[in-house]
RNA sequence: GCCCUCAUCGUCUAACGGUUAGGACACCGGAUUCUCAUUCCGGCAAUCGGGGUUCGAUUCCCCGUGGGGGUGCCA
């Protein structure tokens, strides 16, 4: 439970069902309710929808809940925290639901039929209260089944009576369920309650092509992210972008920001397709912005994990090698593959960039001459020193320092990009970098 | 089919009824004492169509068209 008490009687909740995947649309309707709780003081509720049992529903949940912490987007009730509105779960509500479906028999608005149990509309049109849309107004034609022949109750009924029973304000959610809406309305009424104030936000579309995104759709789970080692903070913000804006041509708004300017009228009516590109660039921004010491954080169990770190490299040499490549990076997941050759001897030559070198020049040769004119160097080994004595190697030899930069670097690294050469030559230390290039220069 | 909903650059978006229609991503070009994948500068690029209302419409109304959603004993 949240250790500030609400300020305000807005309750929102998200209610997912748990697939075993957490959808990116999901992910923005969970945000927006967070975020629409924290501007208001109010309580973010999480409701597992997971009246269909399934076999692997523990793991199912996890996905949901690691997905859902990862972005920041904690729950004041709900698995795990508790709350006064327990259970959290649908799984576990069916006594609730047998004493408000009698509440409908009793008053003649359930009936049963072909082993179902039936609510009966009123023919009247259904005024929906839409914080984004205005009044939608809709009427709900036909009876519906709120009660499945297995005694399993229908998704309309459990939300409806769980709104009530968890005395949920606002319901923010995907306006695929605006039409649906109408049947909702009903049941609240039928219940003798006002309905809540709802607020159908738009849908995130493919990239290309036609429809909503789909499970199945590049970048379509948030878990896809978290193993991308994508910033959580840069998702989260992102996804904020989708549906709504600061309104100042400022789009990477640190959260308690956006918190403080988000409200629901301010979000858009239309549709918005999801821009993986979009994304990949915040998330470089991101990753650049971070304070050195977090930086270091982050990288560390990646470089771990790559096992690059197996020889046990000292934490100081470890912190240089990450200072010099943040600046460079567009993101966490290329990090492994950037920096390799700076923990192992047995990197990869890089075949296009050979080609690349080779076309411009002989860097073999150029290479050699560097390397004896470099063993007898005994200055200092410093960036601005190194620096120094490249410029004057190449001038006494009428050449532009690049000449030797271009195939040094590939020799030393295996590519042809990478961070500033002089600060990867320092890094790197004096043993190491003439190792490498007598390696080269033999081959 | 019927119902609901939406409509500004390719994409995400901004613009009290009066702006040279702004920003961002992407793309293209240029610069940056060494690469570029960083950074900076520049360029391309939009009000879906037709009627109204108004001195004046991206903005308000109507009709089309197009998109999205719903229409399950799915959620």
């Amino acid at each position: 439970m949240s250790a500030v008490p609400p300020s305000s009687s807005v309750r929102v909740r998200f209610a997912p069902s748990p697939t075993g995947f957490f959808h990116i649309g999901s992910a923005r309707t969970a945000l927006f309710n967070w975020l629409y709780a924290r501007h208001c003081g109010g309580t973010f509720v999480l409701r597992i929808e997971d009246t269909d049992r399934q076999r692997d529903a523990e793991e199912y949940l996890q996905v949901l809940l690691e997905g859902l912490r990862w972005l920041g987007l904690d729950w004041d009730e709900g698995p795990t925290v508790g709350g006064p509105y327990g259970s959290y779960f649908q799984s576990q509500r069916g006594e609730i639901y047998g004493e408000y479906l009698q509440k409908l028999r009793d008053s003649g608005r359930a009936y049963d039929r072909d082993g179902a149990v039936w609510f009966r509309v009123s023919g009247e049109p259904a005024t929906i209260d839409d914080r984004i849309r205005g009044k939608v107004q809709r009427l709900e034609e036909k009876d519906f089944v709120i009660v499945r022949s297995d005694g399993s109750p229908v998704f309309h009924f459990v939300n409806v009576v769980d709104d009530i029973a968890m005395a949920i304000s606002h319901v923010v959610r995907g306006e695929d369920h605006l039409s649906n809406s109408s049947k909702h309305v009903e049941l609240f009424q039928a219940f003798g309650r006002t309905p809540p104030v709802y607020a159908h936000i738009p849908l995130i579309l493919k990239t290309n092509g036609p429809g909503k995104m789909s499970k199945r759709d590049s970048g379509a789970l948030i878990e896809e992210y978290q193993r991308r080692h994508y910033l959580p903070e840069a998702v989260r913000n992102y996804l904020c972008l989708l549906g709504w804006s600061s309104k100042n041509d400022r789009e990477i708004l640190p959260i308690d920001e956006i918190i403080s300017l988000f409200d629901l009228p301010a979000i858009n009516h239309n549709n918005a397709r999801f821009d993986e590109k979009k994304l990949a660039h915040m998330n470089g921004e991101y990753v650049r912005a971070l304070p050195a010491e977090e930086f270091y954080d982050h990288a560390l169990p990646i470089l771990r994990e790559e096992g690059l770190l197996a020889d046990g490299p000292a934490e100081d040499y470890v912190r240089s090698v990450l200072t010099i490549c943040q600046e460079k990076l567009r993101g966490l997941e290329e990090l492994p593959h950037f920096c390799a050759y700076f923990f192992r001897e047995n990197f990869p030559m890089d075949g296009d960039g050979r080609k690349k070198i080779l076309a411009s020049g002989d860097p073999f040769a150029r290479v050699e001459e560097f390397l004896a004119a470099i063993g007898q160097w005994n200055g200092e080994w410093a960036a601005d020193l190194l620096e120094q004595f490249l410029k004057t190697f190449a001038a006494e030899r009428d050449r532009n320092s690049s000449a030797y930069i271009h195939p040094l670097r590939y020799a030393i690294s295996g590519q042809t990009v990478g961070p500033g050469f002089y600060g990867m030559l320092a890094v790197l230390g004096r043993e190491r970098v003439l190792a490498r290039l007598v390696r080269f220069s033999s081959h």
